[in-house]
DNA sequence: TATTTTGGTCAGATATGTTGACATATTTTA
DNA sequence: TAAAATATGTCAACATATCTGACCAAAATA
């Protein structure tokens, strides 16, 4: 039996800790710029979502982000009146409204992502094609809390 | 020269969007326990960078943290009132508290741990030490970003 | 027709952060 | 030694993003 050093507490504590970081410093780097348009990293989220889910509808956008609608209603409030993003019912099912990002939206989103993707552009640029693809499968196992 | 897929803006995006969701779930394992004693996640991240730095002072604990000193007076003082956390004076610079887990706090922030653990000890157990040590590698890639 | 689903709203509470001002003790520097 | 810098703590006001609970209306479904 091999000898599982990775599995040791102090090991499980670092890599706490690194998502951690990883996390504070990725989504602090758009904060400014967010700011400037008097919007958080709330609607930064939901943005995201909609523009890697166009169409999605508010119940499957809730389900994604693990907030209450009340929550959500407030950002999509928001984001509706600076057009960022526009619903449109859905012609099968009329009490659905699906979300896309507006014309205002996509540049908005595009501008935000820029600053962003940085930090991760430059984190895989120096690393190889096999060390993106163990940093992803890890963090999917972490997500999907295999047993 | 290489077909950089991994580095196209979708995958970007799906990098930004995996490290969000592992940093959710890592850390909304420890919520309800914490809210039964009346903490929350903001007194967990101290209690865990106390553990991990035995004998930091509060402006390394600020600096590591980066809140501001009144948002971190108001978690140090409920941590202090519980007893999970004492501070000591240096007795090289009497100006400084150095900060320790109180008998209670070690108690209690293993328990809130071994929760939290779980999620990752599986993801790690699940995948191989090459892996895990890729992992942490291009995390700090991301944290110390590199240019 | 009765029930469920989807989306929206109001009011109040909580958690976590911010600024700015100020106080005190101690150490360092000029 | 006097002045400046450092380390810590505190007060007050405010900002933000979340929550719970109650309630409503329109549309789809059983």
């Amino acid at each position: 039996m091999k000898n599982l050093l990775y599995l040791k507490d102090e090991q499980i504590k670092d890599c706490i800790q690194l998502l951690l970081y990883a996390y504070r410093e990725t989504f602090s780097d758009p904060l400014e710029i967010l700011k400037k348009n008097s919007l958080g990293a709330a609607h930064y989220r939901t943005l995201h979502l909609v523009e890697r889910n166009e169409g999605i509808n508010v119940n499957e956008l809730l389900i994604k982000l693990k907030i209450t609608k009340q929550s959500l209603n407030r950002v999509l409030k928001e984001l509706k009146r600076l057009k960022l993003i526009k619903q449109v019912r859905d012609k099968n099912d009329t009490r659905r409204k699906l979300l896309y990002l507006d014309q205002n939206g996509k540049k908005f989103y595009q501008e935000v992502f820029e600053i962003q993707k940085k930090r991760i552009f430059n984190a895989l640029k120096h690393s190889d094609s096999d060390s993106v693809i163990k940093f992803k499968e890890v963090l999917k196992k972490i997500i999907n809390g295999k047993k």
